[in-house]
This record gives C-alpha cells, structure tokens and sequence, in this order.
DNA sequence: GATGAATGAGTATTCATTCAT
DNA sequence: AATGAATGAATACTCATTCAT
C-alpha cells in the first residue's frame, strides 16, 4: 500500500489499474466461486473458469499467478462475507447469551443460500491449510472476544475461553452442515433455540 | 458342460482366496492409510501405495478396483477403529454424561495417535462424499442413542434429541482438531473437563 | 506327425493327451471364437475367454502359447468351417454355373447364421496378415480350380482364370456382408440370383 | 457484463481460429495417415504421431479429442480422396460400360501410391464401423448411380441395380487388393480389361 | 494339469502454465 | 491486456504373460 514503485508496467497478477482489468479479475473471481463450489478445487480446471468468465484461456495469468492462489482469493472473499453476514446480527442482540444465538441463527441462513461455503472452506485444508486455519481461528477469536466481553458484563460465567469458544465453532459449524447442506426439517430458528438451551443449560435435567 | 462348471476364474477386486491374497490386500490397505494421510488423495499416486505395500503396481487392481474404491475402504477402516477404541470408555462410565466426558477424552487420545484420521475423513467430503456422511451419521447416531439412553434414567433432560447429539459431535470434532492436529498445551482431561463443564452446566453464571 | 520324441512331459501349448485336456482345449476355442466375434481381438483379454470357458487364467497358457495363437487357430476353425459348409453344395451342382451359384447361396446361408465370420476373418489382415491371406487365397484357389474344370468341360469361357477367380470372391465378399452382416430384405436366393445374371451374362442389353 | 461476451475462449478439439493452428491440424492429419498406414490403429501411439508431426504430444488434444477421433477423420479424408481421384476418369469414358472399366482402372492406380488405403479402410471395420460403412455405402450409390444412368441411356440390362453394384465394388475391392496390395505381375490395364470382360460377357463361352 | 495371484511395461489423456502475436 | 495455441510432465489403469503352489 505504501510502496508504489514496484508495480511493473504489465502488473501481472497484480492489482486492476484500468477498468476493464477491474471487470476481468472480478469475472474471474466470480466465475471461481461457482466453479470450486460446483465441483472442488481439482475437478475444476482453469479452463472452465475463463471460460465461464468469458475470457481467452491465457488471460487468467494476467491476473491470478496460480490456481491456487485464486483459490485462496474465494477463501478469502467467502470467510469475509460470512463475517459481514452474521455481524449485525450479532450486534443487534441484548445480551451475550442471545449474541451467540442470533449468531448461529444467521450463520444458518447464510449458508442456506451459499452451499458452495463449506465445499470450499473445507477443502482449503488440503489446498491452503493456512487459510483454512485463518478461517476458522478468526471465527474462534471472534467469539472468544464475545464471550470475555460478555464474562466482563457478568452475562456468562466468567471462567469460558478460548476451549469454549472452539466448541461453539464446533456446533455451529455441524449444525450448518446438517441444517444447510444436508437439509434437514426443522428451521434455523428451532435449530438455534435448541444449541442455545444447550450452551446455557446444559444437558442436565431441570431441578424441580 | 457335464461337470460342475468350476468357480469363476480368478477375482480381481474381489475377497483374497489365498493366504497370500489376504496379506497383499492388507498390506496395500495399511499402506495407503499412511500415504492418504500423509499426502492426501489427490497427491497420493498408486505407486506410492505399492510401493510402500512392496507389490508391483499392477498388483493394486487386482484387490482394489480404483483408486477411489480404497479410499473408501480407507475411511471405512479408520471409522470402524474410532468407534471401537471409544466404545470401552463410554461402557465404562458410570452414567450418561459422565460416558460423554469419556467419549471426547478417549476420541482426543485416538486423534493424537492418529493425526491422519481428520485428513482422510475430511477429504472423504470430496472425494467420497457417501463415506464423508456415513461417517458422521454414524458417530451421531451413536451418540442420540445414549442420550435417550440416559434421557430414560433421568441423567439428562427428557427432550434431547438429534440436534443435541449433532451439537456434541462439533464440539467434538472441533476440539479434536484443536487438540490433536493443531496441537494445543492443555492436557485431553483439560479438555474433556472444560467442555463437560459446558454441556453440564451451559455458559450460565452461577447463581449465588 | 512324424516324430513323437519332441513333446515334453507337460505337453504346453500342445495337444491334449487326457480327456480332462481335450476338453478344456475346446472350452477355450469355443470361447474365443464367441468372443473375438463379439468384441473383436483387441477388445477381448484372456480373462475374458477364460471366464467364458471356465477355467482359471493362467490355464490358458496350457493349451496355447499366446492370444495370438489362440486367434490363428479361431481363424483356421472359420476358415475350414465354410469351406466345409460350401463344398457338398458345390458338389450337388449340375455344372460350373449352378456350382458359383450354390456356392453363393450356401456361403450367404453360413454367414447369416455365423455373423462372427467377418469379423474375426477380417481382423485377421491386422492380427495374422498370413492367416488372412491364406484364407482368401484358398478361396481364390477353390474357385479357381472349379472355373477350369467347367471351362475344360465347355461350359464356361476357356480363357477364365485368377483374376476371374478373385473378381468372384470379391462379389461374394460383398454380398455377404451386405446380405449376411449389414442384413438386406433379399433372400439368399435373390442375391444369388442376381450374382448369377451379372456373371452369366453380364451387364449387357438383351438383344432383341 | 455490459459489453458483448466474446467468443467462448480457446478451441480444443475445434477448427482452427489461427494459421498456425490449421497448419499443426493438418500436419497431424497427415501424419496420422502414415502411422496408421504403416503400423494399424492399435500398434501407432498418440506419441507416434506427434513426434512425426513435430508437436508436443499434447498438442494433439487442441485439434483431436482422442485417437478414435483422428482415425475418423483419416478415413473420411481417404475416402473423400479415392472418390476424387476417380472421378475424372469416369467422367472422360465414353459411355457407361467404359466408366466402370475406367473407374476400376483408376482405382488400381490409387491403390498401387497408397498402399495404406486398405490398413486403413478396413481396420475401420474394428475402429469405426460407421464410417466403414458410410465409405462402402458411398461407393456402392456412385456405381449404382451410374448403372441407373446409363440404364437409361440403354447400354446396360434395365434391371440393374443395387446388387450389381455391391457385386461390382467387391470385384473391385478384391482386385485391388490382388493388385495393388499383394502385388501380382499384371497392369492395371490387363486387371480391368479382365474384369470388364466378365461383367461384360460374363462366364459363358461365346457363341459361335 | 489347474489355480489364482503377481508382474511391470505400455499409453491415452489431462491440465497448469508459458508464449508468440 | 487479451488471445489462442503450444507445452510436456504426470498418472490411473490394462493386460499378456509368468510363477509358486
């Protein structure tokens, strides 16, 4: 960002400079999102990429060095609009315990209408574990964040950490799975009441 | 045409006939465990399967119709010996939560002792995806059957179902992960207790 | 024929000396013959004439030395089967006119009910360029020899000889693949027919 | 999105968009013809016929998607040449019975400078029976095209027809390959003068 | 004689990447 | 920037043949 010199005259895979460079890499990053998610990072060939993005074969190199570098570009633009997604949400509840819930309720309609989600997100364990990694560690720390706040407002016990906040990703992510992927019957809403009455009661049978 | 027409010659991909038989399909099952989980399938070629099997590689088809096909049997393999090496743990728990603190900690022992379980499992979501569901059907499936088990004698609150089961299964995974691949300080106990702890006793704080 | 002293003890690749031996020869012939036929030389393996004799693999290289010679021998047991299946026809014929003609008709007859004949006589030119030489010079040679006889008796031109013989089996070719293979609406007869004006007499007008 | 997509990019297996690449299609084509001639459809690697076309090997998928597809296209190229080079002097003979002499004639030559035809054509009958097929089918409608003709003009019999035809292109197929092929010491001026005796006057002793 | 397993050379095809216009 | 053709390493799978029992 700061340095500017470096740019060569061509900026081979690098930053658009004209509009129509802008309207190419997007293409392209688009066309990767469908195409990974469809079938996986090695079902898909490149080909099938400029060629639903419209463009000659030879083009993509203008502006991805590698398919594995776009592939991290959809990671990375994929956990970016989850994060964006369920934020608001988030912000809009009263309380900690209800963060989480409304939380995990906008994660499942978030991949509802995105299965390609875990496809990809997944399969970066194999193609680039460290943005797999990045992926799921900022989820954590986001609801690690959440919970100390929420320790700090006396919302939640003041002992939860980072081990919880593991086994919340955990459930959400299972339960997206099973709500979003593999469709179940029930609604985010139920899915979500039922994970909430678990994370503040527990499984222990009520007293009385 | 007037005596009993023999057996069907030979039988590739087929159940060994021979002791010998036997060994190879072993051998080239136990090889590609390794190589699956250290390189992942698509970087594993049949060769390197044979030759750590030490068997040429045309051997491979006679006991594997394709690569695909062992890797199935490679999950099928590696789910059956989750299930049995938790199994005695959960038996010898006194009652139902205390058998899932068990579960988890004897799930983290295993995942330790076989980091390869989560990339092949996991890759199964690619590359075999009725393997990838079974499997984890599999592990809630069990697990619903011991809440309602423990539902029935009162140690846990009468409604869990599947969703509950579907919950823990995450957590599981996920501190698994945490835990066994990516390797954290805490001891398995550390974990089993903090999640246990969660599941019991929610994020509530503690009255009084 | 002559000596006896050359066959070794396992006779491989030899002439059965059992029943059990004879039998499984046949088994092995009957197969490829069904076989090649069906799906051609390249296209059929070991393992599949052996499953269709049923008998175990490696059991093949009892009885002949290679594919190769199994498809010589399939081609010698074609070969002398038509003949076979021609000559009483030729023999019941009044003279050397009617002779062609029932030899077309009965030729037509063994190939509607034997189709694999083309097939297997025909891959020949690529598998065993002598065997398929040796068929159709043996044809040329039979019609040849015929043609002379009928000319010494008058009743065909004296000055037919080789190349009339191959210009006939030429057209008998032909009409049987077309007839017999390609499957025509004319009978046998009709086709024969029609050979036998072109031959008799020709392309020419009628005077008169 | 705005502008007009351009073309679906790249042409694998397509016509030409460039100079280059109609040169690197056609020097494949040729080369193909020359193994194929050479060595049969099974025994001539993709391999064979790049490095005779001087191309990388995969340079063949731009322009053919498989080997069966190139045998296609070398078989419509033989055939579509054959019928050019006959044509002429069929249409130069005087009158019908002259064309067939004539076309038999020229045919001889052919196949005396291209000895790969029949490799070729007939090894179609395993590769690609349609286009087998479709090459005889198209030579028995010329002749029988001819042979309505020149009914109509009065110098053949009036019932000629579709039999004659096939009758007449296996007389010729089999000459050439007694000619042309195996090699025999007569012209082709003696093989057609023979021939067309025969379907002139036919077998029978003349009169007189 | 028969069996079933082992062998390993051979090959069509794919595809990420490069390059000349 | 874009194009379309060229590149060539990589590999799953086949199958005739051999061999130990």
């Amino acid at each position: 960002m700061a340095e500017t010199q470096q740019q060569a005259a061509s900026s081979p895979s690098g930053e658009p400079r004209t509009p129509r460079g802008r309207r190419t890499r997007r293409a392209l990053l688009d066309a990767a999102i469908l195409e990974f998610g469809a079938r996986g990072f090695h079902a898909t060939g490149i080909a099938e990429i400029t060629r639903r993005a419209g463009v000659a074969s030879g083009s993509f190199y203008t502006w991805f060095p590698s398919k594995e570098a776009i592939f991290r570009a959809v990671v990375a633009d994929l956990s970016a609009r989850v994060r964006d997604h369920v934020a608001p949400a988030v912000r809009a509840a009263p309380d900690g315990l209800a963060a989480e819930r409304a939380a995990l309720e906008s994660f499942l309609g978030f991949v509802r209408s995105n299965p390609q989600l875990y496809r990809i997100i997944d399969e970066a364990e194999f193609v680039a574990p460290d943005s797999y990694r990045a992926h799921y560690e900022g989820a954590v720390a986001r609801i690690a964040e959440r919970l100390r706040a929420a320790a700090a407002r006396g919302e939640v016990r003041a002992d939860v950490g980072e081990l919880e906040a593991w086994a919340l990703v955990g459930m959400n992510v299972f339960l997206g799975l099973r709500y979003g992927i593999w469709g179940t019957g029930e609604s985010p809403a139920e899915v979500a009441a039922a994970a909430n009455r678990l994370i503040v009661e527990g499984l222990k049978p009520r007293r009385g």
